[in-house]
DNA sequence: GTCGCCGGTTTGATCGTTCAAATTGTCACC
DNA sequence: GGTGACAATTTGAACGATCAAACCGGCGAC
């Protein structure tokens, strides 16, 4: 380090003079090594040290077109699931790994405006957009208008073709949960999730009517949707169990759907719950609750990856195809006591 | 807008040479329209309009030195507080209407060579610190080097007036908590947190202690700590509750010890939690529980607002005396029932 | 002996903006 | 008519890095 103090100042043509040797032989020892000859390059790595001297970002942004910044719109807290906030630290150590940082950007104002000015003015290389709705008007907006762009979520509603995204299969995941809970001996699972018509609610939904339809169970009568809260879900959950052939486990939409359902089944005489339910999202709400709950898990610091990864393929100019990655959640089980499994 | 299509490009040069004049007037219209005579301006601004024209950030963060960025370190989201993503909302928002932009980095790394690299190179202008510790080493470490940055609580262990910071006062949360269960009737009010030695620990339990002799309770074996996690927590508490004279409530130093507590209380034969307990921190996990739960809430907007301000006065050169804010939090209350309130 | 080549290094230009100083035009005042 | 004051605008020079092209000394080939 050598001067420490002042937090500002050594510059690219000061280490070339104290080194003696000139600004760009300099830039090539941080840049192109194989250019300079090694005792040079020696001399020069020596005077970068003893200066302390660090590249000014702002002057290669400038010359090189680019801040190596991924913006990201902050969305507001809410709900018992974190998995914005997870999702945001995956994708700070993603970036990170790749040279990038995550600059984020508040709500305030039009999102669509705010994404552009961001790219206009070169503060953001690209941007990354998450809760990617039915028919989401960013993509053809952002597309419209050149601004690169990858999503954590599959576009629906318009063709996945033409876009590069990665997204977790929520069908595979709610079907694992269905396997698990068949496996532990159950014959009526019940899905408790969002109303038709929300688009990673019905993948999550398809997930269970296919391995219900694969395990030769009858459920036709055992899916519920509601609200995502908890009294909610908590009612919706009810109805289902005041049927004639109540279910005897939930695989549902999202651990708030989960939390719901295990309220409605109440506790046993024996002190635990009447229900196997299982969760998705494998929030910290749900790993609290005693006992606890099992639930499927989005591989958040696999999607971070590789919605990076699309970025800068994206940005390398490369005219690669665009495509979509698809990932597979894991299913973490989380057992108290219940049904023992059948085999 | 007028050209769409190409994201980057249009230059101060091009709109000049557009409106017939130079550079430097078409940076005044911007920056200093009181220079510029009206129908120049008006001029000036309708090539802008026209082509689009954004000024680039590169530019203009090395010319005037500065990033209008300040860097937040990411830390893992952890328990079922979501205290750091709330911040790092409100923080986004104040820093935004500041014209600032907040810029993560992850936790790769040490985290005093990043932090004074992103500093060195002037990637940000300033950091923000959370989570400071007791005797926090970061403190005297970015002091020493010139690296400003604003703390989101107190320094402990150092002395205050050479820092700025904004923080909650948690003491005195606490001790409204411990109001509020007086003012339903309760005279035994016990308190659940952290051991003796962390900062903001010992500062909640202060609070609690003061409301305690104020009201001339008599409560001092209802004090125990024990690790920030939903059992250890259950644990300690029902150590209190198996005292010859139990507590009837429980004010606590985290939402996940509040947990705790009202699982150790159990539910009484009327289907209700038997204790009163309030938690510190509002966080989502504790809105969802049945029946809601009342806990103390930090003014994180605020706090955030504040922090931004500080910074700003930091940045400014102005040498403004150095100086911290404590900020009061709420008390939200959520009935359900029991004792009834005594006046 | 001249030429071309090559690794290693330097020079000049450039990125787009803003600062500071210079320039022009206009008018009032002596 | 000359001078100073002033408002409006322009010019030149940074800011700190990197790209592209030029340069230089030494060596082998013809």
């Amino acid at each position: 380090m050598g001067r420490g103090g002042d937090a500002t100042g050594v510059t690219i043509s000061e280490v070339a003079a104290a080194a003696g040797v000139s600004r760009q032989t300099v830039s090539n020892v941080l840049k192109a090594p194989e250019r300079v000859a090694p005792e040079t390059a020696a001399r020069v790595r020596r005077a970068i040290d003893e200066l302390g001297y660090r590249p000014n970002r702002a002057a290669q942004n400038l010359r090189q077109r680019t801040s190596r910044c991924i913006g990201l719109k902050m969305v507001s807290p809410s709900g018992v699931s974190d998995l914005f906030d997870r999702f945001l630290h995956a994708l700070t150590e993603a970036a990170g790994a790749a040279g990038y940082h995550v600059l984020l950007f508040g709500a305030a104002g039009d999102e669509l405006t705010t994404s552009e000015d961001l790219i206009r003015t070169g503060t953001v290389d690209a941007l990354v957009l998450v809760d990617v709705e039915v028919g989401d008007p960013r993509l053809p907006w952002f597309t419209r208008r050149g601004i690169p762009f990858v999503c954590f979520g599959r576009p629906r509603g318009q063709a996945r073709g033409r876009f590069w995204w990665a997204d977790v299969d929520g069908a595979h995941g709610v079907a694992r949960a269905v396997d698990h809970l068949v496996a532990r001996g159950h014959r009526r699972v019940a899905y408790l999730g969002w109303p038709p018509g929300n688009g990673f609610g019905d993948d999550r939904r398809a997930g269970w009517e296919e391995a219900v339809r694969r395990h030769g169970l009858d459920a036709a009568d055992l899916v519920a949707g509601s609200a995502e809260d908890v009294a909610a879900a908590a009612a919706a959950a009810r109805t289902l169990l005041a049927g004639s052939e109540p279910p005897t486990a939930f695989a549902c939409g999202s651990d708030t759907f989960a939390v719901g359902a295990r309220l409605a089944g109440g506790i046993g005489p024996d002190g635990w719950p009447n229900l196997d339910v299982v969760g998705f999202d494998d929030s910290p709400a749900v790993m609290l609750m005693s006992p606890p709950m099992s639930s499927v898990r989005q591989p958040l610091d696999e999607v971070a990856r590789r919605v990076v990864g699309l970025l800068i393929d994206r940005l390398s100019g490369a005219e690669t195809p665009r495509e979509g990655v698809m990932l597979r959640p894991d299913l973490v089980i989380r057992e108290w006591r219940g049904p023992e499994p059948v085999h």
